[in-house]
Parts: structure tokens; C-alpha cells; sequence
DNA sequence: TACCAGGAGAAAA
DNA sequence: TTTTCTCATGGT
């Protein structure tokens, strides 16, 4: 039949302000402050958008724990390790030679700018678009670095939003990236901190009840949520 | 043992 | 333009 094929760029996501911040309110009463993402510095930050790459965050500290045990968790140290030696130490994030090889290019693209404080005052169209021009970093990449690394109100869609909102009855999930993001970001309106800790609520949620088998026992969303 | 997990790029259709 | 394949470890 026609005008029924999937066509993700087309599908339109305009939730209302009200139903998101109920969303919220319901995962902050659960679970509280989450203050995601983990990271010292922002240049750790940045690591670990590239090394959580389709990967569980533990093994992604167990990568991070090694390139700080070897003093190598700062852009210079970085840049001056050779792809193999990388890929050693990042080995238990998984994908590790895909993930050296973006990572350097990263790191290339930061030393070229002047560092990573230097991309401070950029504006955020400007950031967005030269990271997603860096090999390895797509747009959920390069939302996490821009959030997370340099406070800019971008929201982050991951598998979980998808899966989370899939389930409300509030998004298809099938959505092209930028209608989600942009679909959070005109209905909460650019706010940082609410967008940190909604992503890291999303996160801390979808570990607790949405990974894997369904297990939705208890879950705080399950008097709004239509997956049963 | 088999399957899945917070993605991205390249190749194929 | 869209879909499929590849990359890899670690937990269940």
C-alpha cells in the first residue's frame, strides 16, 4: 500500500514538554543526581565517547584504568603512542584497532585546534559539524563530546532513549537521530544540567530495567510505560 | 555455547 | 539513498 513504507527521515517526533518532564521526574524520584558522565577531565570525557562506542561502560573503564596506569590519559601522551601500542592498552573496551585508530584521529583533530580548552568558545554549529568531520565520530559521538566535554545543551540519543521511549508509546524508536534530538531539545528547551542528568538517568534506567530480557518488576515508569 | 551490548564507516544493493 | 557487513571483548 503506498504512503505505508518505513521511512525513517519523515517520521516527525514533537512530544510535548509536559509528557518528557514527567518522564523525568519519575527516573529522578527513583534513582536521584547522576552527575554522568564519569570522567575527570574533559579530555577524558572525550575518550570515553570514543571507547563506549557500542560497548558496555564497564569495559570501557577497565580501557580508561589502563591508559591511566600507563600515564597516557592526556592529548600529548596520546598522540605520541603508535596505534598498535593504543590498541594494547584500550584492548578491553573491544573493537580495539577500529577504536585506536579513531581515537587518534580525535586527538589529531583537538592538537590541530590548539587543545581542548581551545575549542571552549566555538560555537556549538561550528564544533558540531568539524567533529563529526573527524574519522570515528558520529553524531552520537559528537553529541556526548559537546555535552559532556564542553557544557554545550545538546541531547544525546542513544539505543536506550530509542528503547525507553519506544516503550512509553512517546517515540517510534525508527526516528532519524537528528528528529529525536531535536524533538528533546525544542520541548525541555536548552538546558544543560536537565540534559546531563537525563541522559544519565536514561543510562542508570535502561541497566536497571530495559537491557536484555525485559525486566520490568518494579520499574518507575510502568504506571505511564505501554510495554508489558 | 550462543547471544547481546550506549556506534560508526565502508561496501553493496 | 538505504541496507548490510565488519569490527571484538566480556557478561549472562
Amino acid at each position: 500500500m503506498a504512503g505505508t513504507q518505513k521511512t525513517p527521515g519523515l517520521i516527525s517526533f514533537t512530544p510535548s514538554a509536559s509528557a518528557l518532564q514527567q518522564v523525568y521526574g519519575l527516573l529522578f524520584e527513583a534513582y536521584g543526581e547522576q552527575h554522568w558522565w564519569p570522567g575527570e577531565t574533559p579530555f577524558e570525557i572525550i575518550v570515553g565517547a570514543v571507547l563506549t562506542q557500542n560497548t558496555a561502560w564497564v569495559n570501557v573503564e577497565k580501557a580508561i584504568a589502563n591508559l591511566k596506569s600507563a600515564h597516557r590519559l592526556t592529548l600529548d601522551a596520546l598522540i605520541g603512542l603508535d596505534n598498535d601500542a593504543l590498541a594494547e592498552l584500550i584492548r578491553p573496551s573491544g573493537y580495539f584497532n577500529i577504536k585506536a585508530r579513531r581515537l587518534k584521529s580525535l586527538c589529531e583533530f583537538l592538537h590541530a585546534g590548539g587543545g581542548v580548552s581551545a575549542f571552549d568558545r566555538v560555537p556549538i554549529a561550528v564544533l558540531r559539524k568539524d567533529l563529526l568531520g573527524v574519522h570515528g565520530v558520529g553524531r552520537e559521538t559528537a553529541d556526548d563530546i559537546l555535552l559532556y566535554a564542553y557544557n554545550r545543551p545538546v541531547f544525546v540519543i542513544d539505543a536506550y532513549t530509542r528503547r525507553i521511549f519506544s516503550r512509553l508509546g512517546l517515540a517510534r524508536g525508527d526516528e532519524d537521530y537528528e528528529v529525536l534530538r531535536q524533538g528533546f531539545e525544542q520541548a525541555l528547551g536548552p538546558n544543560v544540567e536537565q540534559f546531563s542528568e537525563y541522559h544519565g538517568l536514561i543510562v542508570r534506567h535502561a541497566k536497571d530495567f530495559c537491557s536484555k530480557k525485559p525486566r520490568c518488576s518494579g520499574c518507575c515508569l510502568a504506571e505511564i510505560c505501554e510495554f508489558k
